[in-house]
DNA sequence: GACAAGTACGACGAGGTGTCGTACATTGGG
DNA sequence: CCCAATGTACGACACCTCGTCGTACTTGTC
């Protein structure tokens, strides 16, 4: 549950993944890359690859031309790299940086209450 | 507000200073390299150069032999990283992060009474 | 079979990291 | 005053990742 982190285009197509599922190299690379003169096709299969190396991405071979979809939800990933942020800066606990967060007034009024009600949901009465 | 992320041997010498103020160059060598056979003095020296560069160390030469101090604060260090992965993630907003986070249980009970108090007392009721 | 489109794979330069070596400056002891 | 020890300044290096591209092979279509 533990993800390496990504780098600026790798996120993009992940992110182009979160929202679509089975998408073609083209199509990515139509939406990466609009003014698409030339030969980013390289690039965008690379790209690919290196994202599948990492476990991030699924290629379909059904058909000659590759579909690709997300393995990794994009929020597994985020949780991922809280967590990571957690580890190597308050010993895996969240709670000081969010601490510093609030305290530093990072964060609306609106969130605070919306993370309140979230934490309610959570919280196990004790005769559970 | 916004630093950039340091590097894993970049940040345990911060973690050194953010415990210690007026730290040699000597007095960080030994505690990060205990059996010191050799010459990282080089490395320790560079490493404090590039934080001074970007900006995380301040060097006091008062002393022919300088020391040295956290100039950002670990916590203010802390919030930037979380800052970025906001945005880079969710748009800048860490509501979603943590609303994952706490709904992948990968958070305490204790932790999310701390994180209730912490919110409360930062809520800001019409009276205030 | 020829052509277009796609895949596979390797290479490259830029940038960052971690390491070290060497040259210069400063200090204190003989 | 000179020297050795310690520290600083600065450059070089090997390594890795990232983003990019070029080239060769494969596949489907006409």
């Amino acid at each position: 549950m533990d993800f390496p982190a990504l780098a600026n285009s790798e996120l993009a197509v992940m992110k182009l993944l979160w929202e679509q599922d089975l998408v073609t190299a083209r199509g990515i690379r139509e939406r990466l890359y609009p003014d698409s003169t030339k030969a980013q096709h390289g690039t965008v299969q690379k790209l690919l690859q290196r994202l599948e190396d990492k476990g991030f991405v699924v290629r379909n071979k059904e058909q000659s031309v590759h579909r690709f979809s997300a393995s990794v939800g994009s929020e597994d990933y985020a949780c991922g790299q809280l967590e990571t942020l957690a580890d190597k800066l308050t010993e895996g606990s969240i709670t000081p940086l969010i601490t510093h967060f609030v305290e530093g007034k990072k964060i609306s009024q609106d969130d605070i209450k919306k993370l309140r009600a979230i934490l309610d949901n959570h919280i196990e009465d004790g005769e559970n």
